[in-house]
DNA sequence: AATCAAGTTCAAACCGCTTTGGACGGGTCA
DNA sequence: TGACCCGTCCAAAGCGGTTTGAACTTGATT
């Protein structure tokens, strides 16, 4: 059942049925209702090709997930953010495309999605340092939204971050106040952006405080259980062990606590950790009292607002770059406490 | 630069250049160069939604990611899984889209994914006991291909799957040739097919050596690390406690783990555990050397080969249902001991 | 020399919708 | 009464490709 049948069947011409389905206000009410009644009946759905084509919009959004050929690691944020962007689109009839791509190919994608026309924008994910393909986008003149930041770029472009430095300064500052000194670092791999921002925010707390960083309370890895893990035990053996941990994701945490309940420690009262909780919802942090103490900010949430600040972009391109930045709050769990008082080794 | 365009700069017809690059015999092989190379020179990439109109297929797969309202969990293997697929799209020149909705919505979206003409063709995840959404895609004539199976239907349909009674039977008896009696199932949600079937393997596993089942060492929840932990840390309650677990997934089985070493009893000496592991690049079962005893089966590569088969399906719809039976690997890790010659408690 | 087939190329129709530029009739106003 | 406007509706021209059917060369065949 397409348009021509349709307007056939009621005797009517495709211009006044379109036009009574789009809510144009130059028909008649009642043949409105004429038409949007036999629309239902013969469960009439526009053909999208058609109407992507004649409009000359792609009404879908495109997401690009780069693989690292080497380690070809699917962040596990992926799919909340997605589940919350998709909302988004699904209230705004947009399509959700996704391309998984591998690092070098990401270049042509990006040409090939805006020449062809399969989609109106881009949410770029997991930005690096300084990351190139802003500048490309921007070149093509591609409507995109960052979910992150660059730190190295110096034209404005939109993004949504969540506020990392401040988060994990405040983290760090909970744990010195706590009465902490041996603090240590579990981050992710730091060409990543976020991964910078954390750790300029853990340095400021203890430089406030006048302590020096150890280089050797500092990690930085892919965020898995087993290099949480492993960084924790190594950490543990040293001579002087640190009293707290702080890790970049929920699942470094859990590599974190194995490492210190292995030795006998209890999470908590002998060492404390504190995580950032980006809510996934596979990986709850406890049910109504959280495990850890976390700062704490919705990837899902993060999903829905950058779409939406992408659809903003591209129904009015004129519009200034759009940012964004979601404070993380800092919740109180049971995984921190104040430091013990030293035994004797 | 569009196909009128680039004709008239090269003095031909829009046809002579569309057949060009699309590899028709019926022009000069003279021309062809001369086409090809001043499309690559002027960066021509046919318009996308044209095509799709011209053609009347959508080149794109619909992937339809329910969420339940009630505990709104982003099942994680979505993400490895998608990224497969995606591999297998981006090959042949197909678009992947995603479309997260709300349980009861889902036939809805069927429908209109259909008469819209948004996508070819459907991968259907996360199927249930009986699940409907198989007789209503056979209904409108919608190819599909269900990564799992649904116990309850009758008539044949596409499908990939684990094996995923075989892979639970297997586990259980090679615990129970390490002499445990007592081995706990940590399972999925019960109405999800897998669990199911996993349910299944470990029953006919444990009757075949003449044991009675026991309910207290049985639970389906979801498979979060607390939901593991919590079930774990009853049975271990228990006054005759399990000597081993079957987990349904590793992130359960990281909290078992948690349960056991937090009673100060050792993985794989004191308690054995064997989980399933679907290979998530951001959960690996250690490096080398495996941590766990797993069933292992890669859900990246099921994504690879469900896109494989709907291709195929769609290029030729005549196909008889395909099926594909995935079988898991059993590989020994560290987590899997003898039976613990019985201690007085 | 006329016929035919194969090899190339093109004009035009088509995919199913949106949108522009009227057409038509009735009511209002001067 | 004629001019004008408004409310409705429609024919036709896109959108940017693919595909059908025909035309035009050229060389071979009879």
């Amino acid at each position: 059942m397409n348009l021509k049948e349709l307007a056939q069947k009621l005797g009517l011409s495709p211009t006044t049925v379109s036009r009574a389905l789009n809510g144009y206000p130059e028909v008649n009410e009642a043949t409105r209702e004429r038409v949007v009644a036999a629309a239902k009946r013969h469960n009439y759905r526009p053909n999208t090709r058609a109407i992507r084509l004649a409009t000359g919009r792609a009404m879908a959004i495109g997401h690009v997930i780069p693989i690292a050929s080497k380690h070809e690691i699917v962040n596990p944020v992926f799919a909340d953010f997605i589940a919350g962007a998709g909302e988004t689109y699904a209230r705004n009839g947009y399509d959700m495309i996704l391309s998984i791509v591998p690092d070098d190919d990401e270049e042509r994608i990006y040409h090939d999605l805006h020449a062809r026309g399969t989609v109106d924008g881009i949410i770029v994910h997991a930005p690096r340092m300084t990351d190139t393909r802003l500048q490309l986008l921007d070149a093509i003149g591609f409507p995109y939204v960052v979910h992150g930041r660059a730190t190295g770029t110096t034209t404005p472009y939109s993004w949504l971050d969540v506020n990392n430095r401040r988060a994990f300064q405040r983290a760090t500052e909970f744990l010195l106040d706590l009465g902490h000194r041996r603090i240590a670092l579990i981050n992710g791999l730091e060409f990543m952006d976020f991964a910078i921002r954390r750790r300029s925010g853990y340095l400021d707390a203890l430089a406030a405080r006048g302590i020096a960083p150890d280089p050797a309370l500092m990690s930085s890895e892919e965020m898995t259980e087993l290099r949480g893990y492993r960084a924790a035990c190594d950490m543990l053996a040293l001579e002087v062990p640190p009293t707290a941990f702080l890790a970049s994701s929920m699942i470094s945490g859990l590599g974190v606590r194995r490492a210190i309940e292995e030795r006998g420690l209890r999470l908590g009262t002998d060492i404390s950790v504190i995580i950032h909780d980006d809510e996934l919802s596979y990986l709850r942090n406890g049910e109504d009292v959280p495990i850890y103490t976390a700062t704490r900010s919705s990837v899902r949430e993060a999903g829905r607002q950058a779409a939406e600040m992408l659809l903003q972009i591209i129904a009015q391109p004129e519009t200034a770059p759009l940012q964004r930045l979601l404070e993380a709050e800092l919740i109180i769990g049971q995984s921190t406490g104040p430091v013990p008082t030293p035994r004797r080794s």
